[in-house]
DNA sequence: CGATAGTTTGATATCCTTCAAAACCTGTGG
DNA sequence: CCACAGGTTTTGAAGGATATCAAACTATCG
């Protein structure tokens, strides 16, 4: 039974910031129970919207992103599965970028009611998902210090080394492989690069034999190789687990 | 008495983003009663550090930034007055990047207990505040949108627009004009380009009579022209005031 | 008034883009 | 099972944006 939770990249991912009970990860297990599968390419949340409920990912990926007056994109952040789009997103008046599907998906629509209900009656759970908020920041600074400052060798070995420790947390590595399922255009549109430009660093990692792409499939055969290219340092994931805190009011996340 | 409040830019900030009671407003005053000074180019908070308090910039600069191996420098984000460092920094093990001072400033600092407790007994502030932090984020979203795909005089417009709107929202512009005492070497590390590059940018836009920049004063001679240059769409920076929420728990800024 | 940090200038090198075409897949319908 | 269509990857040649390096110039401040 125990063992089955794992199978949830949810529970996985969250476990491996604090504690969970196992009251907590059968209600993270209900959160995920009925499904819809979505076609790659298609809006989850498109530019403006409002949305009346939380998306999880189960299967597939996802991205948040924006795109330009010149029709040029940015993708700003990866969501794989067992992340969830926008806790907060109750907050603001509207969306101010879009998540769009990487890949085709399988998704669980959260209700806020149901959201908001975990929240209160799971201060585990809350605490959790707190802290995968802040690291979802801290990721997106350290893509901000990647476009800013690496070339464009370094900055896909980082991206390259980050994905594969966020897979790894979620139970969806083999053998140092994971699907990576992006074409070169969306590496680019994430790493502020051209297409063509993606496709010659990534020849020069294959030549290298740094890594194997194909078919949607990653292979890093030397991590600490690419790490040390990347001057890869994977504090800012803080995948340290630690131990539960206690918190004079557990639905406060500020605490 | 009420005017006596708005002199302070937390209160503007966040009297921008909700209605706050007078009770809250005379909170976020006493909560920059005291305050120390500190120099430019000094650390408020070191990569490592686990805060014991919460910082409130009064007066100054300060920004986040982040140190390669190699010594490049990625400035993530700008602290002006009425920006709180880190609410919530209390929740991660420690800081995975520093708070650095850009100019000689004047900080308050609030310890844990004092936060917490104003958190608890101000809901209002507590909403303001979460709001504030999901506009960092939103603006954090947007500087790797600026870096990713605009060129650096685009960059370098957009980033003076948001400034700009920033320091308006607490109360420091004057007739177009507003404090930026940052170094072209930092406005270089802030959108990743060279100082050198950053010199001409800023030249290029002298000459063509968009702004003046002189002693760290920043005049923006005509800002809807920069804002289409820019293609700068203030959205993302929520600046809409919205009617007081209700929320089930006022404590739980997930709701 | 000298010291130091910041700005400006010029010349050259490099990384990355642009454009355009060819080669390669992958799935689909006949 | 083949052939074709559309998207994706690969290749080449050339141009442009930005970096690098080094030196001169200019503020500012004790």
């Amino acid at each position: 039974m125990k063992g089955a939770f794992m199978t949830n990249p949810l529970v996985r991912k969250l476990g491996s910031f604090t504690m969970l009970s196992d009251d907590d990860k059968a209600r993270l297990n209900g959160l995920s129970r009925s499904t819809q599968r979505h076609k790659a390419g298609t809006d989850l949340i498109a530019q403006g919207d409002r949305p009346r409920e939380v998306f999880l990912l189960i299967e597939g990926w996802a991205c948040r992103y924006k795109v330009l007056p010149d029709g040029n994109r940015q993708i700003m952040a990866y969501l794989i599965p067992g992340d969830l789009c926008d806790i907060h997103v109750f907050i603001l008046k509207a969306m101010d970028h879009a998540i769009g599907l990487l890949s085709d998906a399988r998704v669980a629509a959260i209700p806020k009611r149901v959201m908001l209900d975990t929240l209160r009656e799971h201060p585990g759970i809350a605490q959790a998902l707190f802290w995968a908020t802040l690291v979802d920041e801290a990721v997106l600074r350290e893509w901000l210090v990647n476009i800013g400052q690496r070339d464009a060798y370094r900055r896909t070995a980082h991206l390259f080394c980050e994905m594969r420790l966020r897979m790894r947390q979620v139970g969806l590595t083999h053998d140092g492989a994971f699907s990576l399922p992006l074409t070169q255009e969306q590496l680019g549109d994430t790493m502020g690069l051209t297409s063509v430009h993606v496709n010659r660093t990534l020849q020069k990692m294959r030549a290298e034999g740094l890594i194997s792409l194909q078919g949607g499939v990653l292979t890093i055969h030397d991590p600490d190789r690419m790490a040390a290219i990347a001057g890869f340092d994977p504090n800012y994931l803080h995948l340290d687990r630690r131990e539960p805190l206690q918190v004079s009011d557990p639905a406060a996340p500020f605490a």
